[in-house]
DNA sequence: GGACGGTGAAACTTCAGGTTGCCTC
DNA sequence: GAAGTTTCACCGTCC
């Protein structure tokens, strides 16, 4: 196809084909590699679209009231969103994002700024895929993007029912830049794929629930086992692969997840033949998809606690310093000096040995300090613009967080089951519906009721109405002025105590109440 | 003469995302 | 590596 000029309004690349997108009327999602350039680039265009669409002005009424209290990120979106225009990454909640995919399929919002979940995901075709940032920040610096990646931002462009053909255009800086870009991407060939298997968290979590289903029991069956898997194909050397196998069941043997069955001396050619069983807590651990490292962690996190004073913070910390809990929050430079000084406060109930500071794990563990604390605010009501704002948390990955937080910490009540400790699941138990609802012990009986969360169990204890029987003594009126008539309606009946609707023609608000 | 404020250059920081896992208060 | 943020030196103004 011929080069096509784009007139250059802003002297920016990805500007200009954006606003030429939409001026001829169709939609775009321009690719870029920071949350933080999203939103920049998201508002940089709208601030050049002058619109006054009513659906629109809906749309970011929405958006902005996506959480109880407005963060900065919220009011950023809703501002964009106003003039067609949104960013789009994981630090916004889903029912934003929902919002945005939604609103860019029936085509009220015109071009998405967005990072790599667009990518993936979600399949939202746009006739232009603009890819701003082919270089993206990594562990050693920043670097190129895969190919395959490129192909996945690309193959974005064109949507088969309403257009003929899309268009994927890189972004170039320089002359230069765009003979690297050219000769990289557009004819690179895309990286050879290969096997997750070989991640050991992976290895050994397939492993156990291999031999907890009862699909292999034998050192043999196993090699037979993984000999067919995409891994040993790409790997092709089988004796080191065996090796490798061999190595992980002897670490799953001493966390006591398997046992291998029959004499220890066996002759040479029967030991691949000795049956290989999961432990109770293999088990448990294989139906929970734990990483077997993580189980053995908790394990002996829990026997810790089981003799020495604990709070919620002990929990969290010991959920928040595993493998599927990463990324976790990083402490940035100025931060240091902050979360040393907090984690003081909670140093006595730490479930696992402090690193040395000048271990390289002292980093992970000092992040975990800092994800652990923020949840801990987060169950004593704070809300997402403090989090956001005292620790660089964005909604949508403080929810993840939270999320993931409720398994793991499901999970150890599970194990902490199987070892008879049953006094801390009830502990475990309560933080996981403090985590749930993002409040205080206090506030535990009120959240039961249905309509009432964080904010209405406050203002309800503050009221003095500090739980069900309170909620029962209650008047009605009084319950209205708190949570509005509706809810209150509502929560009376919950409460047992069915409410007649008093005829119009009375004095509004006035309610009669019959027991049950 | 000193406190204060504005300015710009230099130094320093930070930087994507993620599948399924479980059970149901 | 680039964009954004903080720090700091420098200068002019005002009291």
């Amino acid at each position: 196809m011929p080069a096509k000029k784009i007139s250059s309004e802003t002297g920016n690349g990805a500007l200009d084909l954006a606003l030429d997108t939409i001026k001829s009327g169709k939609q775009a999602l321009v690719f870029v590699n920071t949350k933080r350039s999203a939103e920049k680039t998201a508002e940089d265009i709208s601030n050049k679209i002058k619109s006054n669409d009513e659906k629109l002005r809906e749309l970011s009424e929405n958006a902005l009231k996506a959480l109880s209290r407005p963060t900065k990120q919220c009011e950023r979106l809703a501002k964009c969103i106003k003039k067609g225009i949104a960013f789009h990454h994981a630090g916004l909640v889903s029912k934003q994002r929902e919002l945005i995919e939604g609103s860019f399929r029936n085509g009220t919002i015109k071009i998405i700024c967005a990072t790599p979940t667009l990518a993936y995901g979600v399949d939202l075709p746009a006739f232009r895929a603009i890819i701003k940032d082919l270089k993206r920040y990594g562990s050693n610096g920043l670097n190129y993007i895969p190919v395959l990646e490129y192909l996945q931002m690309s193959g974005r462009a064109g949507r088969p029912k309403f257009d003929k053909f899309g268009e994927a255009i890189c972004v170039a800086i320089s002359d230069n830049d765009k003979k690297k870009l050219y000769e990289r991407y557009i004819l690179g060939e895309p990286e050879e794929i290969y096997s997750k298997l070989a991640v050991e968290p992976v290895l050994r979590t397939y492993l156990l629930s291999l031999i907890a289903a009862n699909f292999a029991n034998t050192k043999k069956e196993i090699v037979d086992f993984f000999g067919k898997t995409f891994w040993a194909y790409q790997f092709v050397d089988m004796a080191r692969l065996e090796q490798i196998i061999d190595k992980m069941l002897d670490l799953l043997e001493e966390w006591e997840f398997i046992q291998k069955h029959g004499q220890d001396f066996v002759e040479a050619n029967k030991i691949n033949d000795r049956r290989i069983n999961a432990t109770n807590m293999g088990k448990r651990v294989a139906e929970l998809y734990l990483d077997p490292l993580t189980a053995y962690f908790f394990i002996a996190c829990l026997r810790n606690a089981s003799d020495r004073r604990i709070n919620e913070f002990s929990f969290l910390q010991m959920v928040s310093h595993t493998l599927e809990m990463r990324p976790l929050l990083r402490v940035s430079i100025k931060e240091g000096d902050k979360i040393q000084e907090e984690l003081l406060k909670f140093y006595d109930f730490l479930l696992e040995k402090e690193p040395s500071l000048y271990e390289p794990e002292y980093e992970d563990f000092a992040n975990s300090i800092k994800t652990a604390l923020m949840m801990h605010e987060w169950i004593n009501e704070k809300d997402e613009e403090y989090l956001l704002e005292n620790y660089n948390a964005r909604p949508g990955e403080i929810r993840g967080k939270l999320e993931l937080a409720d398994w793991l910490l499901y999970a150890s009540e599970e194990i902490s089951r199987i070892l008879h400790y049953q006094y801390l699941n009830k502990e475990i138990v309560k933080l996981r519906l403090r985590l749930r609802h993002g409040v205080k012990e206090e506030l535990l009986p009120l959240i039961r009721l249905q309509d009432i969360g964080r904010v209405r169990a406050r203002r309800l204890f503050s009221n003095r109405i500090k739980d069900i029987k309170d909620v029962k003594n209650a008047d009605l009126m009084k319950l209205s002025q708190i949570l509005g008539k509706q809810v209150a309606l509502s929560v009376k009946k919950q409460v047992g105590e069915e409410i007649k609707e008093v005829p119009a023609g009375k004095r509004k608000g006035q309610v009669s109440l019959e027991k049950y």
